[in-house]
Order: C-alpha cells, then sequence, then structure tokens
DNA sequence: TGTACATCAGTGAACGCGCGTTCACTGATGTAC
DNA sequence: TGTACATCAGTGAACGCGCGTTCACTGATGTAC
C-alpha cells in the first residue's frame, strides 16, 4: 500500500519524466529535426533549466528514448509473434511484419535505433540488453522450431573463426540450433532490418515502390531459407 | 585547345570548389559531426560568405558530396569487378568486398548515403542515378551469369503486383534475368547494405564481431542463393 | 493538530558558443577596342 | 601594346536565430517533533 500510494510529488515526478519523452518524441518524428531540450521545454510551457530536474543532460533524454523505442519496438514483435499462434510460418511473418509496421509508423524512432548514430553520442551499457531483445524474438521464432527446420538448400558449415563466433552466440542465446542455422537466422535479421532500412530511408523510391509485395516476398524467402515448415493456412 | 588552357580564374575556382568538398569530408570524417560551411571556411582560412562564390548554400554542398561520393563507391566496385576477371563467383565477391572495404574507409560518406536522411535536407533528381549505378554494378554481375545461373532452391514465382513491378525493372536494366532471379538480386542487395549499415553503426558489435567472416560467408550464401557459378579458383 | 525545518520543482537571466545567409565593399583578373 | 571597363573572388560586419548548461533564487510540498 504504502509503495502503491506515492506522494503528490512522486507522482508528478513520474507523469512529467513521461510527458517530456512523449513531447521530445513527437518533436523527433513532427520535425524530423535534432532533439532539443529548448524546444522540448518550450512546448511543454517549462523553462528550459526545469528540464534538468528530469534529465541530467541531453544524452541521457535521448538515451530514455532509445531505451523506450527499442521495448517499444519489441513488444510489437512479441505481441504479433504472440497472437499468430503456434506454427512456426505464420510466427515468422508476424515478426517480420511487426517490424516494418512499427518503423513505418515511427519512422524517426526507427532511425534513431538504427541510422546513422547521433554524432556526438555514446550510448551507454543499458541499451545492449535492450537492443538486442528483438533480435531474440526473431531468434525464438527460429528455436521454437529447430526440430522441424527443413531448408531447401542446407546451408553451408561456417569456417572455423566464424564458428566458433555463433557457437558462443548459441550456447548463449539458442542452444538448440546449430551454427550454419544461426547463421542464416542472422544473415536474416540483417536482411529484415536492410529492408525496412531502404524503404524508410528512400532507397527503393521509384523502383520497389511500393514495397509491400517485395517485402512479403522477401519474408517468405527468408523462411524457405531458414526451413521453417508452413503453417496450416496459406501461403502466398 | 582552347578549352584545355583554361583562364587562371577558371582553374582556381576548379582547385578551390575541390578543396572546399574535400575538407568538408575530411570534417565529416573528423568530427563526425554535421557539416557547417562555417567550420569548412574556417578550416580553409576564407570568410564564411565566400564559399557562397562556390556553393550557393549549403545544401547544394551537400548534394556535391553526396554526389562524389556515390560515384566514389560505384567506381571502387566497378574496379574491383573488374579486375577480378570473367567469373561471375569472383566478380560477386569483389562487388560486395568492394562495398563494404569503402564504407569502413569512408563510414561517414556511407552513412551520409545510408544512413538517416539529413533533416531539412531534400535531395535532388541528380542523386537518383548517381544512387543507381552502385547496385546496377551488382546487377550487371548476375547479368552476365544469366544463362549459367543454378540456384540449388529456384526462387518462388513472385505474386501479380510484384512480378509487374520487377518486370518493368527488369525491361529498363536488366532484360536477360526473369522476375523470380531479379528478386532474389534485389534482396541480396538488400542484404549486402544491411550487413554493412549493422556493422558500421553498431549493431554487431560484441556478438558477431568482428564482422570479417561473417560477411564472407553470407557473401558467399547470397552467390549460391542467386545460382552464381563457382569460379575457376577455390570457394571457401 | 500545529509549528519549524528540509527538500525539491521550477524560474529567469546569463554564459559562451554555434549556425546559414545577406550585403555593400575592395581589389584583382580578364576582355574589347 | 595600352587603356577603359566589366567581371568576379573574397572580405568583414551584421542579422536573426538556435543550442546546452549553470546558477542564485522563490515558493510549494513533505517531514519530524
Amino acid at each position: 500500500m504504502a509503495a502503491a500510494i506515492q506522494g503528490a510529488r512522486e507522482r508528478a515526478r513520474v507523469e512529467l519524466t513521461r510527458e517530456i519523452k512523449a513531447e521530445a518524441r513527437r518533436q523527433l518524428a513532427e520535425d524530423g529535426t535534432q532533439l532539443s531540450l529548448r524546444a522540448v521545454s518550450r512546448a511543454l510551457g517549462m523553462a528550459s533549466s526545469a528540464v534538468y530536474r528530469y534529465f541530467p543532460s541531453r544524452d541521457d533524454l535521448l538515451t530514455a528514448l532509445i531505451l523506450d523505442a527499442y521495448a517499444d519496438l519489441a513488444e510489437h514483435a512479441e505481441a504479433a509473434v504472440a497472437a499468430a499462434g503456434p506454427a512456426p510460418r505464420p510466427r515468422w511473418r508476424a515478426a517480420c511484419h511487426a517490424v516494418r509496421d512499427w518503423a513505418r509508423a515511427k519512422p524517426h524512432e526507427y532511425a534513431l535505433l538504427y541510422g546513422t548514430p547521433v554524432p556526438g553520442y555514446h550510448a551507454p551499457a543499458e541499451t545492449i540488453p535492450a537492443a538486442a531483445r528483438m533480435p531474440l524474438t526473431l531468434v525464438g521464432v527460429v528455436r521454437s522450431a529447430a526440430d522441424r527446420l527443413a531448408p531447401a538448400a542446407p546451408p553451408a558449415r561456417p569456417p572455423g573463426p566464424l564458428d566458433s563466433q555463433l557457437s558462443l552466440l548459441a550456447q548463449e542465446f539458442a542452444p538448440e540450433l546449430p551454427a550454419p542455422v544461426l547463421a542464416r537466422a542472422v544473415m536474416a535479421w540483417t536482411q529484415l532490418f536492410g529492408m525496412v532500412s531502404f524503404e524508410l530511408f528512400g532507397h527503393l523510391n521509384g523502383t520497389i515502390d511500393p514495397a509491400d509485395d517485395f517485402f512479403a516476398y522477401a519474408v517468405e524467402e527468408l523462411a524457405d531459407n531458414l526451413g521453417l515448415p508452413q503453417g496450416s493456412s496459406e501461403h502466398c
């Protein structure tokens, strides 16, 4: 009870912290501009110095936004996977499309995570596990189908050094998966974000445009490549 | 002759234009900061207003840097392909590794082309063909092997709308290639830049790190996937 | 329940810096006769 | 070959704006007795 009922001060603090982040996100989205403490404080009708009661510096606000965005993206993907039922192929589809949909809905937050690193900003260590959650969701889909994978062209065995890297990764995150499969999963991960980045950053404009069909096709090709079994329903 | 022998003025103009771009590139690389006309002019020991004799605005300087960078990247890739001999697989390898090597050598110029679009900057139409040269190099390698492609898992036929998009593309740029093959080529293109972006922007840090072996492996997998025949030499 | 003191949110002015762009100007380079 | 005029590179000051961060302060919220 004592923990649940906060003082007015503490509640105001939590709320304003949230409002500052929300306004910062709104400005990133609207102006597509750099994050500016002063602009955020102006929009909230407070003195620029007041923001320092909530975030000790601009970089800390940036970090908070980045952590939130990573979590938001991963939550979307996890929710989509959970809603897709038990079959691996629909789960894979759901995860990939969730990433793209999220990125298109929040392009500036996507750019914050996967675009050019902000000059002068050094991401603190806390961002590492936050960033890992999304790829772990993808790999989770593959793991859950580990005993049923049937790629048309089985992956080549990675050469020694890569095999070691991948085995270490597998030990920690995906003990069910042999190195070659994990290699393909990592490739699929980079492929997925490569497509989304290209689409958002304009490199498909005028050629693969709109990119919906290409994206959907590529997601199926990736699933084929991983050997994910078909779901009970259709396969376009 | 008259065209070759320029007046002192014209020669000075060409040279200073080049120097301004070179200094701008240097600053992008060193400070990793945003492009600043004033900083460039300061470094060159001239008044900031003098730069306006060479570039009518900051955005025009940016455009010039982007055009140069696209050309530089494409030239590197083309040279690497040319040096790789006639066999498709070594040519493919050469093109992919040339992209990665260029990006690692000039990460800030790579970010200018393939990272987050600069806020407020709108790329003029001239950048479109400049940007297209690199993917055309990649597709050129595939085209030159069009009659010998033997993918282990033949690509699925793209659904109607995508098939139309790809056929249009093929008509213009790769008449030898059927739509499914072109689809895989486009995927390989996005995959290639997805990996390079992930590596440069830090998303492989601590896991696939260093990324050399992974990259080399992925390039071979992509070649397998496209069905590029082996070269006369080894295949790791 | 009421008073005395500590905590902390928020203010407003200031510091010191940056930026892109314009404008009237000086002086050197080029051109036409 | 020499003079008169046009072209243009480069200057330096100014405009009007932005930024992150610090600091002494006021006044409200919370706490201990």
